[in-house]
DNA sequence: CGTGGACCTGACCC
DNA sequence: CGGGTCAGGTCCA
């Protein structure tokens, strides 16, 4: 059975390309609750699908390292699995063109150059916004390489209805089940099976909302299904990849239409999938970090996030970073993760142990590896005050 | 325009 | 083990 690789054993199975670990960290990257698909297999190594294909990525200082693996060929006529292909779903990769390895490569390496939009460079936009503004140049002085991906829009769309009101680790559950239950199946690696995610054909049946809310998905079954079948009747197949051309505001407004998008999962949509790099969703993490590091509104005791909030919230740091202002959010919200505190701590001090620790606990818990758990909202603000106090002592 | 609740579920804490 | 609280919100009154 094939199983997953790793770049210590068998050099020949890899491939790269340039690209340094500040512009890029893909632990950072790739766990930061952009895409929900990406699991850390081996020390350092992501396996997940992108483009209809099953990936494995690693990255030395210099260089992004990929491994593709060869899909499953799906016999015709005569599998038995009705239940897991609903009709309609088109199989990626079927009679694939003869190509020639260096084609091939090289298209892989398009693919990946793109999905993690390598021709933003992050450095010069850090610089840029860090000159400015001295919390985001703490902040980014640590969480240097996080980028924002071009991800498949009908993948961000539905998986970011799965996020409302909801956490991280659920929602990578709920996400690998969708995929399981609806996509099409890849290719499956030391018993892990790999899906592509639902189309939306698939996601549109009628049957849907039972079929989810059967593997917990709550009341976001009902979304996904509506939303789809939505889009199919009214706009067409088409009709999310094409928003990628028509204005920000357009296709923000053209998101909120669909049931269970409300103003932050629309902005995530823009950001990470239809080019809109000016998109800023504004959640809770971000609405903290407005009043708690920009002094944003201070004391003006708003009790929640409504519209006009949410708009002035997104306007401040869109005046604050300009038009790339939702890649400056995501570097901040990313530090914001429980996940990620113990980065910040370890400062600039090399701590070997600590770091072993941390390794060891990713792989134990497999799911859900937070560093140091911020237990109650008092500790977390002592945790934050002492991160103004080193900051302002720098 | 702003507020208060309901909404599914399970991870996490005590 | 049982009970509360909370999570990258959205919708409705």
């Amino acid at each position: 059975m094939a199983s997953h690789v790793v770049l210590t054993s068998g050099a020949k199975l890899w491939r790269s390309l340039p690209c340094l670990t500040s512009e890029l960290r893909l632990d950072l990257t790739l766990a930061c609750g952009q895409s929900f698909r990406w699991r850390e297999t081996a020390e350092g190594h992501w396996t997940g699908v992108m483009g209809g294909r099953v990936w494995t990525l690693t990255q030395t200082d210099d260089r992004l390292w990929y491994h593709v693996y060869t899909n499953q060929k799906k016999r015709r006529g005569r599998e038995n699995r009705a239940e897991e292909q609903p009709e309609g779903v088109p199989n990626v990769e079927e009679e694939a063109p003869a190509v020639t390895d260096e084609q091939q490569s090289t298209m892989e390496a398009e693919m990946l150059r793109e999905y993690f939009q390598l021709h933003v460079k992050m450095e010069d936009l850090c610089r840029h916004w860090g000159a400015a503004d001295r919390h985001f140049k703490n902040t980014a002085d640590v969480f240097t390489g996080v980028r924002m991906l071009r991800q498949d829009p009908t993948e961000c769309l539905f998986s970011f209805i799965c996020t409302s009101n909801n956490h991280i680790s659920r929602i990578q559950g709920m996400v690998e089940r969708l995929c399981q239950a609806l996509g099409v199946p890849l290719c499956q690696l030391d018993q892990t099976p790999y899906h592509d995610f639902p189309t939306l054909s698939a996601l549109a049946d009628s049957s849907v909302e039972a079929r989810l809310r059967d593997l917990g998905f709550g009341y976001r079954a009902r979304y996904l299904q509506q939303s789809a079948k939505m889009i199919l009747d009214t706009h067409g197949s088409q009709w999310i990849e094409g928003l990628r051309r028509v204005p920000y505001l357009e296709a923000r407004e053209a998101l909120r239409t669909l049931p269970g998008v409300g103003a932050k999962v629309a902005d995530c949509v823009c950001l990470m999938s239809l080019d809109k790099p000016e998109a800023v969703p504004v959640d809770t993490h971000v609405w903290q970090i407005a009043k708690r590091d920009y002094k944003y509104a201070a004391d003006n005791g708003q009790k929640s996030l409504t519209d006009k909030l949410y708009k002035d919230i997104g306007d401040f740091f869109r005046k604050l970073w300009g038009p790339y202002a939702g890649w400056g959010q995501s570097v901040l919200f990313c530090a914001d993760l429980k996940k990620f505190q113990n980065l910040k701590e370890m400062g600039h001090v090399k701590q070997p142990k600590k770091e072993k620790e941390t390794h060891k606990r990713c792989k134990k818990t497999k799911k859900d590896f937070d560093g140091n758990k911020i237990k109650t909202e008092s500790e977390y603000r002592k945790k934050a005050k002492i991160s103004v106090k080193k900051e302002s002592t720098l």
